[in-house]
DNA sequence: CACGGAATATGAACGATGTCAATATGTGCG
DNA sequence: CGCACATATTGACATCGTTCATATTCCGTG
């Protein structure tokens, strides 16, 4: 029995408590004490499976990544096919779902593109992410569907602007539609 | 004299105080006892004059938004002239500067487009640098500088793609030299 | 099966932090 | 001079991250 002494898998569920925490009340604003309390643990329990706070949240961030990374999967799965309609799917789908996952998990998002995460490795540029839309825009560009001489920095740019309209609606500062607008705007500069 | 008691201008000397700290140690890693130490005064004096500790970070992050606007319009003030080459050297002079005030004070810029002044008023939109980008390409489409249909939601796109690739640049997923890289891509996809 | 070491949890404690209430001290006006 | 208001202080509280010594449990080895 996993009963008072010995929780188990105290590191996992640890995690998963912090990860709720977190997509509730933000990074900032999440207690290792009250995660501890909340698995009836005591407060120096979590320090047998990591360094500190920061350790706890950087495997937050970790699960974030995975889960845009996911989300980012079932996009292209959802559009299969060798046909230029379906290139052209994959590419605006993954813009959107960038920003949806930014929109529906904004205290994920932060956490997992800001300076915490940023300091242990953990760049989204090695992992799944960058690498889908790198490969989706390959492939619009071997299909000729790329405006000519379009491909260079494409991605730094797309990267760029759909992180940057997620960051910003987020904060308010543009409306839910700005997502829209990149996918629109996209087709029409860079696409033929 | 405002010698120990009475400060005469703690509200100023607190935000110029928590503006040095933040642009060294960031937003958050600031802590008001340290401030009112540094500045010989008691650890509650502060809240005669601020609410809390937000709001003395909003103020310091209004400083950071006047800082940022200030540095695009001295980029306006050097490319003056109604020639289409200096339309061009604004509009990619602001684009830069908004990168360079990043890259030079990530502290700073995580501060002004962090949830902390976002929930104040504070919006980007109504003040400075917004209308600013706005204004430059409303300039680059009446002298018919840009690709046909490329001026809907393309300072959407702009800001996105600059806000974007400097908080990308800032936590280290991307090279400094990304900033050129989209002047480089706006010239190429949206200017003729 | 016994036992001892490794892994894991506890408890109490420390220093630091944001914040508040009550109090003291200045400042300027009548 | 004296009084009111703004401003600062003192002291306290709850919370937090973190550490250290200790206790408990698990597991492989003899």
């Amino acid at each position: 029995m996993s009963r008072s002494y010995h929780h188990g898998a105290l590191a996992e569920a640890m995690v998963e408590q912090a990860l709720n925490a977190v997509r509730e009340h933000g990074a900032d604003h999440v207690s290792l004490r009250a995660i501890a309390q909340a698995l009836d643990v005591s407060p120096s329990a979590a320090y047998n499976h990591f360094a500190d706070k920061d350790a706890v949240l950087v495997a937050v961030g970790r699960c974030g990544l995975a889960a845009l990374d996911e989300r980012m999967a079932r996009v292209l799965a959802a559009h299969p096919g060798d046909s230029d309609e379906a290139a052209r799917a994959r590419f605006a789908g993954l813009g959107r779902a960038y920003i949806a996952f930014a929109v529906e998990e904004p205290n994920l998002f932060r956490l997992v593109f800001g300076p915490i995460c940023a300091e242990a490795d953990m760049g989204p540029e090695s992992s799944g992410p960058y690498v889908k839309l790198v490969d989706a825009l390959d492939d619009l560009d071997t299909r000729g569907l790329l405006v000519a001489g379009a491909r260079d920095g494409l991605d730094v740019i797309v990267w760029g602007a759909s992180h940057g309209i997620a960051s910003l609606i987020i904060e308010g500062y543009l409306p839910r539609e700005a997502g829209d607008a990149l996918i629109a705007s996209m087709d029409r500069l860079a696409l033929r």
